[in-house]
DNA sequence: TTTAACTATTCAACAATTTAACTATAAGTA
DNA sequence: TACTTATAGTTAAATTGTTGAATAGTTAAA
């Protein structure tokens, strides 16, 4: 592939993913509220889906510096959306969880989401939706391998 | 389509596009150096495409306050990498274009940016990454679209 | 000419982030 | 057992990006 039709593909990509993000979260701020901000309703959204989770995991997970991840869960502990546990076994370790208010916020979000989401996938192919993530998916572990070759 | 597909379709999607995003950001924080943040980036890659424009385009482009760009502006003005010059006829406008440092920062980014997808994207067939970015540019219609009913 | 609209900036407040230092706990070793 | 090292999480200072409100200067409209 020549380097002018890589240039157009990686302008393309850059443009595109950029104005999806932002116009994306530009719907979501109005069920958002004053409530969350997006990275609050991405932590929440993780510790519903695993259940219950350490302030490290987030970490990995979001990578970013485990002090950054003790800010955020901070101000969502002081919203009453979190609630950490330490362990008995070993004492370092604090788990955290939503509590029920936290759990009932993030349920009415998705919710919401969802009903956005439906009216834009129904102007989509069911097919054309799963290549699309499909692709977006193999993009994805191929960005992994090229960090581990590193 | 059901409720359940719709969800997973949307955990699938907000999870692969977020991971991408970070491991693709990860990957070009080693080309940035210590010189520019991310944001910085997407700015400066704006402006060079479009040669000079004003701080209300980009808080359209970019979806944020003017005093938001105001501030991105202002730092990488401090750097030495962007030009303000007063439109003679309308005194308000203030044109900003990148100096010449700023034109070859970015171009010395850039280059190693598209090595890096280089070597990516030579794992897909051509007509797969074109089919993506179709799908891709026809999601971020349909969110204009969206946008413009409400 | 007065009023309204527009362009950009400043300032205060807040969220997210990194780096470095620190506390507490657990595990390994001599 | 006592010393050392490693791990989990927090704290504090500094930087960046963001909004909202107020402001200065300029242009357009009444």
């Amino acid at each position: 592939m020549s380097n002018d039709n890589i240039q157009q593909l990686v302008n393309r990509y850059v443009d595109v993913s950029f104005s999806v993000t932002k116009k994306a979260e530009a719907l979501i701020t109005e069920q958002l509220g004053s409530k969350l901000t997006h990275d609050q309703l991405y932590i929440i959204r993780y510790i519903n889906r695993v259940g219950s989770c350490t302030s490290t995991a987030l970490a990995e997970e979001f990578e970013v510096k485990k002090s950054a991840i003790t800010a955020i869960i901070n101000r969502l502990w002081e919203k009453g959306f979190i609630q950490r546990t330490r362990d008995e076994k070993d004492r370092r370790v604090v788990y955290l969880t939503l509590t029920e208010k936290g759990e009932e916020l993030f349920w009415r979000i998705d919710k919401r989401i969802q009903q956005l989401v439906e009216e834009l996938i129904s102007q989509f192919e069911p097919s054309e939706i799963e290549q699309f993530i499909e692709t977006y998916e193999k993009l994805n572990h191929a960005l992994v391998e090229q960090k581990n070759k590193k």
